[in-house]
DNA sequence: CTGAAAGCGCTTACAG
DNA sequence: CTGAAAGCGCTTACAG
């Protein structure tokens, strides 16, 4: 990176004395190929291989193909630093993740960034890796994420109503998408799947199975789209005839831990509970591993209910009925969207994605709903 | 971005009658603020403030002062564009992972994903997420990472001997870190875990429980690590007077499905195998979840022994016993070290981190070694 | 259809 | 201790 002093041919075009020889095969590895470089031994201006490069139309076939012939020849490739400083675009896209212990080995977050992945390569935008942490929203870094430009667009996940720093996007013209929920507090777009609709077809699947004293375990409140899990819960056990008390709706923190320790005061508040439903899958696989710790028989004793269908409750034992949601196509669609808002080819996006039921081991019929008991 | 003439104040520091009258607060919000924006309005040069962003001995305090609160009370942010494409650094690293359809989803990768974001935030250095696809490879993009600026540093996750592109950095001076395995065919720098003492500390546990006819679920034989696992369990068990027939050892291919299978084969080949050792947790779940298909009791009639701790492992029924592997440490340690040799403050590195046994319930003495049968 | 020139917003010798 | 100037490597009106 030291300056160097400028040593452009006197005649661009034709070889003068004090060229270096010309090299075969690949040139000097030592000093990077710059755009300069091209125009001279193409014997055209920068501005002609710039436009060659972004296949203007103004450029005859006979002048990008001498150019492109020393494009590949002396294997250029563009600074995209100062493409950026020039141009409208950094090309690159952020992923911005809460600051859990283990988000990153989530499959939940997992599959969504694998949809955003996927669809911003195809693409050509890059993808980095952000996490809410308490430093981060402080310096105001999802701000300087654009300010310092590092980034067009911004893809949001796992927040909640207690995210107050996305309010200041309300009034910011940067592009961000809420990935797999919304945000009560201002208008920003999103793409989610149809919570209601899986928590629907769960209750629908439990009800139909003869349960009635079926326990919730649910996500943090502050998210809008467990809040719509729960609603659809006790609107259906209600229009069952059950009214639900409160001790059978238990927050589970999204962990199979807090699932397990959920299990167990729902199962202390009404021991004669026939089902659980839980609003993510490790959850219920906390709550399995609860009752089978107890001698409870999953499902001849008590059916379990999980939400997401993440890969490997395939593979437990039993393995877990489930409402697929199609996270990763939430991630393809929302990456879609982002990018093209960037290029102010789409206005507001709102878009919801259908799920659902899983069927595999973990349900059965109610007890008491059987034939013969 | 449309270019606009020149209008710098005539004399730098006094407001001449030309300027916008002084706003308080914020600033305009239209226009981005840049640094002769700053240096104007403290009446100082560019290279000033500069030098003062980049805290120079060589600044007074009084000019640091005076710089540092037009910068606060502007909100100005450097372009660190123009800040990569002056200096030498992009200060972004780039993960390269397998382009395995669930890999955002793996707990392995995930592990080592989160110390290295956890690792580079502290540094100040973002991360991009890549995959190996064909596309990828064949347009050579790991080297086109560097060459047109896009990162300073590559980590490479999940790779094996097939991974022949890792020797076009044999010859190059690019930062390229190895994360959790090794390459034979080039002199990369590694951080690993040490598999040879796991697979020790994992079979010496095993015999000391009376098993002798242990199946072994491997990974794929082209990785190091996976041959390393292999070559402990064969010579553990010939020391022990053990022959092993070639159909005790599987390859699983990493995954449930295959673990499942893998298992199936094994038991097949010899049905009075004692214990099952697999390479990862995640064939050990398949291989759990076929015996309990079978009706085989784990541990009662199976021990089954995993490879990886990962988190949900502790959750399932019988809970997975294992080798823990600090993955999220080898994350750490490799972006370290990485960082610093970017900065050339580290020559070659080859670092290998200890392991240890996680006690739980998927293993208990072999039948025919226990006192009362 | 192509070139000369200005501009993007920084950093870094080089003077003084 | 600070400023003027060159340079990083591109893109984009503006001429011709």
């Amino acid at each position: 990176m030291t300056p160097q002093p400028p040593h452009r041919d006197p005649a661009p075009g034709s070889a003068s004395a004090a060229d270096p020889p010309p090299v075969e095969g690949r040139e000097r590895p030592g000093k990077r190929v710059s755009m300069r470089d091209v125009a001279d031994r193409a014997g055209v201006s920068v501005a002609t291989v710039s436009m060659v490069l972004n296949k203007s139309e103004r450029i005859s076939r006979a002048t990008h193909l001498k150019v492109q012939q020393v494009i590949d020849k002396l294997g250029y490739r563009p600074n995209r630093l100062a493409q950026s400083l020039s141009g409208a675009y950094t090309r690159v896209l952020a992923i911005l993740l809460p600051p859990l212990r283990h988000v990153f080995s989530d499959p939940y977050f997992g599959e969504l960034i694998s949809g955003i992945c996927d669809r911003a390569d195809r693409f050509s935008q890059k993808v980095i890796l952000e996490q809410s942490k308490p430093a981060f929203l402080r310096e105001k870094r999802h701000l300087e994420l654009f300010e310092r430009r590092f980034i067009d667009g911004l893809l949001c996940l796992g927040l909640n109503d207690e995210h107050e720093f996305l309010k200041d996007f309300a009034d910011r013209p940067y592009p961000v998408m809420i990935v797999d929920n919304r945000f009560k507090d201002a208008p920003l777009d999103y793409v989610v799947c149809d919570y209601r609709n899986g928590a629907e077809q769960a209750m629908n699947y439990l009800l139909q199975l003869g349960h009635r004293r079926i326990g919730m375990i649910h996500g943090a409140m502050a998210s809008p789209t467990a809040r719509d899990v729960v609603a659809v819960y006790e609107q259906r056990l209600r229009e069952a005839g059950v009214d639900v008390p409160d001790d059978w709706k238990v927050d589970g923190r999204y962990t199979e831990q807090g699932g397990a320790e959920a299990a167990a005061r729902i199962c202390a508040a009404e021991p004669r509970i026939t089902a659980i439903f839980a609003g993510n899958d490790k959850m219920a696989l906390g709550a399995m591993h609860y009752l089978a710790g107890r001698g409870v028989r999953v499902p001849d004793d008590v059916s379990v209910m999980g939400f997401d269908d993440i890969q490997h409750t395939a593979y437990v034992n039993p393995s877990l009925t489930t409402v697929h949601l199609p996270l990763y196509e939430v991630g393809e669609r929302a990456c879609d969207r982002l990018i093209q808002r960037i290029r102010n080819k789409q206005t507001s996006v709102a878009e919801k994605l259908p799920t659902h039921v899983v069927l595999r081991e973990s349900t059965a019929m109610a007890p008491a709903a059987r034939p013969s008991v």
